[in-house]
DNA sequence: TACTATTAGACCATTTTGGTCGAATGGTAG
DNA sequence: CTACCATTCGACCAAAATGGTCTAATAGTA
């Protein structure tokens, strides 16, 4: 039961910070669309912080899940590269609100919340190394040095997320990923 | 310049009142998004509810003519009745935090809301029986009470945007509305 | 220069918010 | 049945946020 209880409060909050965002959350939000007290609420987490937190680790494991999938459906390393980015770019949409931490909360959440990203980071680093180095054995890509490009492209992705994706314009993801 | 003004506020706190909802978008979010100060807009607009009201009546008629250009576009009654449904279950996605109008707030301001409201309605209603009528005169549809029948539709028209739209399960509009 | 329109910072009263506490409830092992 | 621990929540609090006002400053203009 315990367990249950809590991933209610964790579903309901997801779907909540990621429509509003956190600070435009509360944890009464929460409570009443749970239909459970608010105390409750703090019985199985010790901040709204925390909460969020959690949130946030779940969505980007979810993600990084996702992006394993995608690529083990595809052969080719070019296939694979591409399902990699299409991916990342079309889930990333609804989580935009996850990352659009208020500035003034950003000094005191920033460091967990960094800590969150840069091991989901790594780990996407880790697979784009995959599908590059599979690519240069087979001579699709060409590629000298495979760490500092990998690293490139992760970076760029999560710099795109910026301006493009979060600024929510209308676009067909995958033509221009194709492109 | 005054009518300038006006128009940046109604355009920002459109994007934040359709995003958020009337609650959960403070007038503070509004000014500083407008990068202009909060008694500003009290020189504009006497209260915020009053914003919200504006910013509904004209999303209302925006819709409305949306729907006007999309049937003048169709020759076949049929393919007017489409385009009025499809059009209007469409945009009605992004208006919906519009409507969502928290029950504190009910009483004192859903009486100007029913007002813009009806208005609308009846809007439709008469499009709705211009359409039917023309697909009768031409044996295209077989209607006995127009009045009544339009009234019926689009009645069960506004009753889809709870349930259906408003829950935003993802699903094929075209494909729903032809079935 | 004088007058009006416009702007915003400081301010206020009220509400909302994150978070706590103690008391009530409920299950359960002995 | 009892004693105990886990769970729940209403009431509460201090701090923050919010809608709205007032006044003084600025900008335009006749």
């Amino acid at each position: 039961m315990r367990e249950d209880k809590k991933e209610i409060i964790l579903q309901i909050a997801r779907r909540l910070f990621t429509r509003y965002g956190l600070k435009k959350t509360s944890v009464d939000d929460i409570a009443s669309e749970a239909k459970i007290g608010k105390a409750t609420i703090y019985y199985y987490f010790k901040s709204k912080q925390e909460i969020f937190k959690t949130v946030v680790d779940r969505e980007l494991a979810i993600l990084k899940d996702a992006i394993r999938e995608a690529i083990s459906k595809e052969d080719s390393p070019e296939g694979k590269l591409r399902a990699f980015i299409l991916t990342r770019i079309s889930r990333m949409h609804e989580l935009v609100n996850l990352y659009r931490v208020t500035k003034d909360i950003v000094t005191e959440l920033l460091p967990d919340l960094e800590k969150i990203r840069k091991s989901h980071f790594t780990e996407e680093l880790n697979i784009l190394k995959e599908i590059l180095s599979e690519g240069v054995k087979k001579g699709i890509f060409k590629v000298k040095r495979i760490e500092l490009t990998s690293l490139a492209m992760v970076s760029v992705l999560k710099g795109l997320e910026y301006p493009w994706v979060l600024e929510g314009k209308p676009l067909d993801i995958e033509k221009s990923v194709d492109a």
